[in-house]
DNA sequence: ATTATTCTGAAACGATCGTTTCAAATTTTG
DNA sequence: CAAAATTTGAAACGATCGTTTCAGAATAAT
């Protein structure tokens, strides 16, 4: 299919697979009828799909959740997203394409909630304290690792599709820290001297490591002395 | 097995599962003819084991350090290690069996370089200040993610076994990083005040984002500027 | 009501999973 | 050298992997 070259038509081949030929190659079609093809086309759903994504990308997003990405299985998945593999096949894709809109649905959701978060603050030092302690707070208190961190190493290594919508979350929030650190320096919050953009990555990387701590040793206390001591460093 | 109660014998129970019960329940065996039984049974080897476990071991690590354990399979473990599955199960035992041996492997090996790392430098501080650096440069110019890590991330959460070796290293680490921060506290290098147990731990957990970060961004410039904030900022 | 279309559920696909079996090869003991 | 013991290699085990097929149910247009 491509453009006649004639404006508002489009030249579609035929094809003879069954029949002798008796029409032409090519057939022009004016863009306009196409245009409602198509849409006719869009309209005309025999029958509606019945889950709803939304729900069943969550519910797989839980089981990756506990077991990652390899050590999901199918049967695992379509379980708990409480449909048929072919459902799952007809409307989503493969294992890999479901795992990415899980990954994409965490992380936006996860932005989003924090951009939330720091504007219920008037000031800027304040919305970095309390999402730090909110940090601390879901680490020491959700029952799983966070997702992002987990596939970072599990997959973000060898896969770049995986490694680029990581990046973005962790673009987002970087410029999120960068525009507080900002902030606070002007509100006098922070030191004047402080180099705004090594900050907001150093702010970002600590909850990782903390993370990991509390998963090696469960010792509450260890994780929010270094909260604490970051807080310290930061509002001096 | 068990005891007799008479000192010096042990009372073994007779299994009739052929023949018809002509003799006792029970023999008792003095300690000395088990303990040579015991000796001969291990002197007897009709057949050496070719293979050499360690360079094995060694060879199943780095299957599982690039795949991780779910991504590991035992053909692909195997096929490294160039042995046979029949031989692998002879000696090592299942795949969990061989991923705690490699990890543990892991572990000691890592925790035994810092330990001679650190003792190559007089000043406590410039030992912290190399072991830091030298964490940036394994991070940046080595190909594989710390297995640590990925394995705390992976399995540690759920498996406690893994958690116990990881929290072993872990520990080891903290105790070097510990007595390091309190000589180099003696040694006038870092102020009288320093919280060092919180220091040792914090020092320890900002690799692990460090890791993360360069993993999602590739940017080895951002992580060289977090380890020379944190060198100044323990210096000072 | 009929036709056209699409989603669903059950079953099955070949491939691979981790693991086991067993005869042959190999080595030491007597 | 023969007997005893054990590792090795090839093959196969049942189970499960991710994925596909397809008849039938469901729905919308004609």
């Amino acid at each position: 299919m491509q453009s006649s070259g004639v404006t508002g038509s489009i030249m579609f081949p035929i094809r003879y697979n069954l029949y002798p030929k008796l029409l032409p190659d090519f057939i022009f079609i004016s863009e306009t009828i196409v245009s409602e093809m198509a849409l006719s086309l869009l309209l005309l759903m025999a029958r509606l799909v019945e889950f709803n994504q939304q729900d069943a990308i969550r519910k797989a997003m839980e089981v990756f959740w506990k077991k990652g990405y390899n050590g999901a299985s199918m049967r695992d998945l379509t379980d708990a997203m409480q449909i048929n593999p072919s459902s799952l096949y007809n409307t989503i894709g493969d294992k890999r394409q479901l795992f990415i809109r899980c990954i994409d649905d965490y992380t936006q959701a996860r932005a989003g909630a924090l951009q939330t978060h720091a504007s219920g603050f008037k000031s800027a030092s304040k919305a970095l304290i309390s999402i730090i302690n909110e940090s601390v707070n879901s680490i020491l208190y959700s029952s799983n690792s966070c997702l992002a961190i987990k596939t970072t190493f599990e997959l973000a290594v060898t896969d770049k599709d995986v490694q680029a919508i990581l990046k973005h979350e962790s673009d987002l929030t970087y410029a999120l820290f960068l525009s507080l650190v900002r902030r606070a320096i002007e509100e006098k919050e922070m030191p004047a001297d402080t180099d705004a953009e090594m900050i907001a990555d150093y702010i970002l990387n600590a909850f990782t490591g903390w993370h990991q701590s509390y998963i090696v040793h469960q010792d509450a206390a260890r994780v929010k002395k270094m909260a604490k001591f970051l807080i310290a460093q930061i509002s001096s």
